[in-house]
DNA sequence: ACAACATATTGACATCAGACAACATATAAG
DNA sequence: CTTATATGTTGTCTGATGTCAATATGTTGT
C-alpha cells in the first residue's frame, strides 16, 4: 500500500535530511537540482513539484539563479508561544502590553461571551473582592479573573496569550504591600468591570479595564 | 515584468478562481490537467506545480485517475502534517490579535524609536514597494517592517511577541492574492505609515496601522 | 599600470513540449 | 455476474530552451 505520492515522499526524504541526518542545515544551499535528482532517483520534475511543497511549508526557500536554500523557520518550529514566558521582561513591559490588549479582550468579551463565561467571570471577581476584604492572598483569582476575560473573547491567540503574560507577571513582579487607596481602586475598578460586563456595556468595560490596569501601573511605580 | 514565478501566479489564479470569481466551490472538481493549463496559457508542468502548492496549502486535493478537487477548508485554517503543526489558531482571531496592538505597537514607536530605527523601518517600507510594484513576493520584508516597528517599541514583550504572531500568519493564511485596489491601498497604507513615523507624529501612526490592518481583514474577507 | 566600467561565461532555477505509465471508472463482451 | 476493454485523469520521465545572478574577463579612461 505505498500509495505515496513520489514527489511527496521525495519531499520527505529532504525534510529529513534536514531534520533527522542534519546533512543541511540552516541556511544552507542544497545541492542543485540535477545532482540532487540524479542522487534521489528522481526526475528533475519530480523533485521540483517536492521543492515546491517544502517551500510552500516555508522549509525551503528557492532563490532564482543563486540555488535553493534551507529556511531560518525549521530550527525555529518548536518555540513558541510558552517561549515568552521564559523569556525575562520587566514589569514595564508587561504592564504596557497588559494596558494595550486587556481593554479590547474586556471589550470583546462584553460583545462576544456567553452568559456562562459572564457569570464566571463575575464569580472570580467576587471571590477576590472577598479575600481582598479579609486580607487574604488574591494573586490566584485575580489571574482567574482576566484569564476568564480572555477566554470570554473566543479568540485562541488571546486564550493563549493571557496566561503566558501572567505567568510572567507571577514570576518577575512582586506584587507589595498596597495602600488603603489603591486596595480601594482596586475594588472600585473591579466592580465596575463586572458592572459593564453584566451590562454588556463594551466601551464601559473597556474604559474600566484600562483605568484598572493604569491604577496597577501607577501602584507599582513604573513609567 | 513580472518577476513572481510563475507556477506561484498560477496557484494565485486558481485561487481566485475559487475565492473572488467563485467559479468552483468546494468539493468541485477542476477542469483536467491539460484542459486547465491550456486556460491559463501555461504547460503542465507549471500547472503541476501550482497544483502542489496549493495542496500543500490544503486547498486543492488530489485523487489520481479522478481528477483535482476543491477542499471544504479554504478559508479555514489548515491542520497541518505531523511534524509542522503548532498552535491551532485560525486567520480572523491572528488579525484581529493585530487590530489591538500594532497600531499601539506603532505609536509607541513613534514615541521611542531611534533615529536609526525609524531609518531601519522605512527602509523595508521602500522595498516593499519596489517589490508591489515589480510584482516580487513581499511577504519576508513585510514580516521584518512590521518587526522592525515592534523593535522599535523597546517593549521586550512585544518584539517578542511579533515574530510568533507572523510566523503563525505565514503558517495559516494564504496570502498571495490581491486585487488591484487592495496594491494600491497596501501602498497608500504604508506611506501613511511611514510619513507619520518619520514625523514622529505617535496618533498618526498609531491609526494609519489600524487602517492598513483593516484593509489586510477586508480583503481576507474574514469577519 | 591601475581602477572603473562594460561584456561574456557559467551555474542555477524556470518553463516548455511530448511521451508513456499507472490508476479509476464506465461500458461492453462472455 | 464476471471479466475484458476503452476512456479519462493524474504521475513520472526526458531533453531542450529561457531567464536570472554572480563571476570572470576584457576594455577603456586616467
Amino acid at each position: 500500500m505505498k500509495n505515496k505520492m513520489l514527489s511527496q515522499s521525495v519531499a520527505d526524504s529532504i525534510l529529513s535530511m534536514i531534520t533527522i541526518e542534519k546533512r543541511f542545515s540552516v541556511g544552507d544551499k542544497l545541492p542543485n537540482e540535477i545532482e540532487l535528482s540524479e542522487e534521489l532517483n528522481v526526475s528533475r520534475t519530480t523533485l521540483r513539484e517536492a521543492i515546491r511543497i517544502l517551500v510552500a511549508y516555508n522549509i525551503l526557500e528557492i532563490k532564482r539563479g543563486k540555488g535553493t536554500y534551507v529556511t531560518e523557520k525549521v530550527l525555529e518550529q518548536p518555540q513558541d508561544l510558552e517561549q515568552l514566558s521564559t523569556v525575562k521582561v520587566n514589569a514595564k513591559d508587561l504592564y504596557e502590553m497588559r494596558l494595550i490588549f486587556e481593554p479590547e479582550a474586556a471589550y470583546l468579551a462584553a460583545v462576544r461571551g456567553t452568559d456562562a463565561e459572564i457569570k464566571r467571570i463575575l464569580d472570580y471577581g467576587k471571590r477576590i473582592e472577598n479575600e481582598i476584604r479579609n486580607g487574604k492572598d488574591r494573586t490566584k483569582d485575580e489571574h482567574s479573573f482576566h484569564k476568564a476575560i480572555a477566554q470570554a473573547t473566543h479568540n485562541e491567540f488571546m486564550n493563549k496569550l493571557m496566561p503566558i503574560l501572567y505567568q510572567a507577571i507571577s514570576k518577575g513582579v512582586v506584587l507589595s504591600i498596597q495602600s488603603e487607596k489603591a486596595i480601594n481602586d482596586t475594588i472600585g475598578d473591579h466592580r465596575m468591570i463586572m458592572e459593564f460586563l453584566e451590562q454588556r456595556n463594551a466601551e464601559g468595560a473597556k474604559n474600566a479595564m484600562r483605568i484598572h490596569i493604569m491604577h496597577a501601573i501607577k501602584e507599582l511605580d513604573i513609567e
